[in-house]
DNA sequence: CGCAACATTGAGGGCCCTCAAGAGGTGTGG
DNA sequence: CCACACCTCTTGAGGGCCCTCAATGTTGCG
């Protein structure tokens, strides 16, 4: 199914039908400001392929994406969307925008069935103001963020393509143990993310391959020298 | 003087020495939460060409620039700082790291003689525990700059030079009903925040100039066709 | 099997970077 | 006052990286 359908308001919504993992989006919380959270959250599913939202519309909930893979970017209506950042749950999907601009400042397709859980910020304002700890975790979590962001920035001024895959491969295997891969994009996907195209991205890997970096298999990546591609992302 | 001092800590601390501008930096404030953080902030002079931090160090105090010109990118020793953000006061210039990596991101040059004021974290922790709509104004900001950085990604990802150019021209000229720019930074700078390089920035300067979109002499921009350049940057 | 979507590979070209030279402006010292 | 150094910006020539377009191979599904 490649056809996007538009985002629509049919969604079944129930409050805490599933069990929401505040700890991997805000880090340790007590049970109280997990529960208020919880009270506060309204739980949704979308399907496959729908437009989450749209930018320039109005935000006004902040959304926690439960499970699910979502993607955001400019949609563009011949082309469809090429994700900018694409997330596996459990993320935040909206966070920043009904803070700040309080209005989306891109487009957002679920890119397969998605759990999110809704946050109206007006009644989160409202419980921040008498749970200054949880406070103090949505500032850690959006300054997280900013650096994040930050990272993605400096390798888009001053990286080329490869030094950017390799830094990108660096980080999705670093914290485990095992040097293999599996993608969980398409790789197209990837590609766009990287700020490069996938024939770009076919041949930046089999450039890497062929030094004896990386060793491909269709969606599996085998990190054979580390430390090389360390060298090559530039840190 | 372009020699680039290092990082060194004989600045003259005082304590509200000046008036601090904390509206400016996160909106409308209660005269006593403004009195708190002055009680907090430590004022600091830094003179021109003197390095404020460097990338890896740890990141104990957000830092609010007051006044003066301050730039943020990788310094890389033959060339000098290039500058990836360019600060003019009032503004936040370490928001984001102490609060997240604890840990700076980029260099940091006073270009100017800078006057700086210190929220060493954990005091403005504990502080932020009592005061919950200031915690929500440090939430605000963070957002704010999301925000602005998801901007600048877009447009490296997806618009060319002269996109860049069109819409930081419309960026700066947004909010004045004068459409003529007293350009703040060096060109160089200028380029190298939009991710170009001097040499690129001066011809699409000049390839604008022929289309008759703006007027350029010097430093001093004259929009002369808002519109137009407003579709030029993709929006 | 046939179709659709994705990935890969190749050819060609455009955008922008690099390198180099020249112009204009400013501060310093003779 | 002028020469000189030094900085920035500008302009031109050349080339490399990466995008675009097109064709082919691969995989999964009805």
């Amino acid at each position: 199914m490649n056809v996007i359908a538009p985002a629509t308001d049919d969604a079944l919504r129930t409050r805490a039908a599933v069990r929401m993992p505040w700890p991997a989006l805000l880090g340790p919380l007590s049970s109280d400001d997990a529960a208020a959270l919880d009270a506060l959250a309204v739980a949704r599913h979308v399907p496959e392929g729908r437009m989450l939202f749209e930018r320039g519309r109005p935000a006004h909930t902040i959304v926690a994406l439960i499970d699910g893979q979502a993607a955001c970017g400019w949609a563009q209506p011949p082309r469809g969307l090429s994700p900018e950042r694409v997330l596996h749950g459990p993320a935040w999907l909206v966070l920043a925008a009904p803070l700040g601009d309080r209005q989306h400042a891109c487009d957002a397709l679920a890119q397969g069935p998605l759990q999110l859980a809704d946050l109206p910020v007006e009644p989160l304002r409202a419980l921040l103001m008498n749970r200054p700890v949880l406070a103090w975790r949505f500032i850690e979590a959006l300054a997280r963020e900013v650096g994040r962001q930050e990272a993605r920035l400096h390798g888009l001024m001053h990286k080329d393509a490869g030094a950017r895959l390799a830094s990108w491969l660096v980080a999705q295997t670093d914290g485990r143990t095992q040097a293999v891969l599996r993608l969980a994009e398409r790789k197209r996907d990837i590609a766009s993310q990287l700020g490069m195209t996938p024939e770009t991205l076919s041949r930046m890997m089999r450039s890497l391959s062929e030094r004896g970096l990386i060793d491909v298999s269709g969606y599996t990546v085998r990190v054979l020298d580390p430390a090389a591609l360390q060298g090559l992302a530039g840190g």
